[in-house]
DNA sequence: TCTCCAAAATTGGGCTATCCAGTTTACTTA
DNA sequence: TAAGTAAACTGGATAGCCCAATTTTGGAGA
């Protein structure tokens, strides 16, 4: 077995692999979409119709709308035409899937993730966020002192002050990439980082990124928030889950 | 119109959505591999096998194969088969891409997101990255020096080392966000950030972040890279696109 | 017996033609 | 004018065919 390859000792050559059409036909949609010849809840032409624009066989076309129906942006009704469903189609490299494989290592991962994303957000909170912004930072952190554990493990509190903080970075591409991670992290199950019964852990934790956003001090922010992660991060390395 | 439907009356019921066939046939890959009837850089069944054996048609069968494909799940050899790579068969659920809803933000957010994600992974890559992927960022810097305009205005090579670093990392989560906002960047048609004259400049902010992390330095990585973007911000901020 | 090479079988890529079941649309009729 | 029905349309799925690339096979020659 194995009788070897004589080209690509190690295939590090890459492999040219053909082009295959549904490919070509994907990025024909990807343009359409980039000229702005059809946006999000438009409906796309019959597959009839596109067959003859582009030149290709019908299974062709529904192999590429396929892919994209997979991946959530183009919709099929059966008698009713495919719609899109997205505002645009994503580079080839961003299809590849996030692939979990180990949930706890994963769980670090989008940790790492957040940490990133959410301490820039505390320092651009720090120097962005409004009267009302700012309420709505310390409004879950006054919550934390009166609350039923089973509101606790609900995750809403904790949940509502870092998407606080996210919207008042006034980044609103930041913001829903925290509030992305933020989903993914809680799919997880992870609802309870520090245990239910030191609040006061979380809470300690939490008011000085407050105090420094309050202040108005970046500098401060972005550390009282890396401070946080770091703090965070040990306990999630231990517990299994 | 709209004679009302006695069921949903805004549609939020659901659809019902018959099931398609070629998702069917993916669940049986899934359960196939499942079962470890089949491992990672397994051979499959031809398309003539799994067409008899599950009794559809090859159009059906080469639909899940596809989508399964532009994943990197699988992988296919006109002449030669279909091979496994992957682990597992992720969840339906998980195949749904990140996707930012509304893309009329300005660049400079997704530069401010782009910042704080990317000097991260810099700083992973440093200390994580492998012969292959250093190799996989220092490819597109070489590439700098003997190119043409055209090439250039693809954006090929900027994003090839941004992704590359990304991916170097080894965060999958990171590396997704990642590559989520430098498509998003792209989309802006914003190619040609430092203007086409000076890739020596480009390559001069380029540079340090290799070396930095080839040295295995993630202090420095993270620096050069944060001064990457910001020797860039400025440009970003005149230019109205 | 072993090596090497060409012919044959295999395999995925792709196309045409056809039928089916929902969905729209258009037209007829009350 | 409104309602109902038939026709046209649209995606879902299948069958059968051809092609090019890859393997496999079977010799022929050393």
């Amino acid at each position: 077995m194995k009788t070897a390859a004589p080209i690509s000792p190690d295939d590090a050559i890459t492999p040219v692999r053909s082009v295959r059409l549904y490919e070509t036909i994907i990025e024909q949609i990807a343009t359409l979409v980039q000229n702005g010849q059809l946006t999000n809840g438009d409906r796309f032409p019959t597959e009839r119709a596109l067959q003859e624009k582009w030149r290709v066989s019908r299974p062709v076309l529904r192999e590429a709308f396929r892919a994209l129906e997979m991946q959530g942006i183009v919709e099929s009704r059966p008698g009713g035409g495919r719609y899109l469903r997205a505002e645009r189609i994503p580079h080839p490299a961003e299809f590849r899937v996030l692939r979990l494989t180990d949930s706890r290592e994963t769980l670090l991962h989008i940790w790492q993730a957040r940490e990133a994303v959410e301490v820039k957000a505390a320092g651009l909170a720090a120097a962005n966020a409004s009267r009302g912004q700012l309420a709505a930072i310390g409004r879950p952190l006054r919550m934390l002192e009166t609350m039923t554990p089973e509101a606790y493990r609900r995750g809403d509190v904790n949940l509502d002050f870092h998407s606080a903080i996210a919207r008042a970075s006034g980044n609103p591409v930041l913001e829903q990439v925290i509030l992305d991670l933020l989903g993914r992290f809680h799919e997880t199950g992870f609802t309870d980082l520090p245990g239910p019964e030191d609040w006061t852990g979380l809470q300690a934790d939490h008011q000085p990124v407050y105090d420094a956003i309050a202040a108005g001090d970046p500098g401060a922010a972005k550390n009282a928030m890396a401070a946080h992660f770091e703090s965070l991060r040990r306990g999630l390395e231990d517990n299994d889950r």
